[in-house]
DNA sequence: AGATTCTCAGACGTAACGTCTGAGAAGGCG
DNA sequence: CGCCTTCTCAGACGTTACGTCTGAGAATCT
């Protein structure tokens, strides 16, 4: 059984979360934030990771003069929709709809998130 | 940063399966499912899967006369309850409504489904 | 008794992951 | 001009996860 590697790992991650807020960095700025006074070789790991969140198309970088300034390509949106489809391929033959039940009734959802649901399944109503 | 192990890996999930069907199952049930016409190194792989997957706590066994008979504790429900959980922490702060938002919004629900989940979330609210 | 089938303990190889090192090019500045 | 700093690129390293497999011993069957 083959091993599937990981969407994002646990390190893609923090240096993603860092260019969701910064929406253009350079290597620098990421490390900086990601890992505060780092020295030489947390740049590099951060480069690394950078590297390998290009590969898999998560990220993209222009080189303005001499260095390389990186943007997300995948926002986190488009990580929950990854991970979401992701379960429910893997779980639920590929339907979003046990999900949603599964959230709907037994994630226990605040009253605030029940308000923010029902006002938006109102919403797609009126659409039809 | 640590690495976190996965909370069900793509073999054991493979035995879970199997084990979702066959409510009980010795192993060597559960090898001859998933490994059909394997042999006693597939059958071990099986038993170390299981051995794993308990270390998890997702999975119990007690002892039938000579053999083990094993059980899922964890059901697909609660898989799915779990990665939507993981997602959840890691992407949305530990909220569950991007998500909501997300499959409402993006799943392409049939009216059918709309309906009924529009119906789900009234019940709820009348529950306050 | 001998063959079979189970359990348990642990080893093995590969890949993923996080980290780090070194070499080279490009500016900044005395 | 030399020197120092800062960037990029390429690749190595150690640990662990993961999937797989082997071997030894106990229980059961015929």
């Amino acid at each position: 059984m083959a091993r599937t590697p990981r969407d994002v790992t646990d390190a893609e991650l923090e240096v993603l979360r860092a260019l969701w807020d910064l929406p253009e960095a350079t290597i620098r700025a990421l490390a900086d934030r990601v890992y505060p006074n780092g020295g030489a070789s947390e740049y590099a790991t951060v480069q690394k990771l950078l590297e390998r969140l290009e590969d898999k198309g998560h990220v993209s970088h222009r080189s303005e003069g001499r260095q390389n300034v990186y943007a997300a390509r995948l926002g986190r949106e488009d990580l929950v929709a990854l991970r979401l489809r992701e379960t429910a391929d893997s779980l639920c033959g590929g339907s979003f709809t046990p999900l949603l039940t599964h959230l709907v009734s037994g994630a226990r959802l605040s009253a605030r998130e029940l308000r923010d649901l029902r006002r938006l399944v109102d919403s797609l109503g009126e659409r039809r």
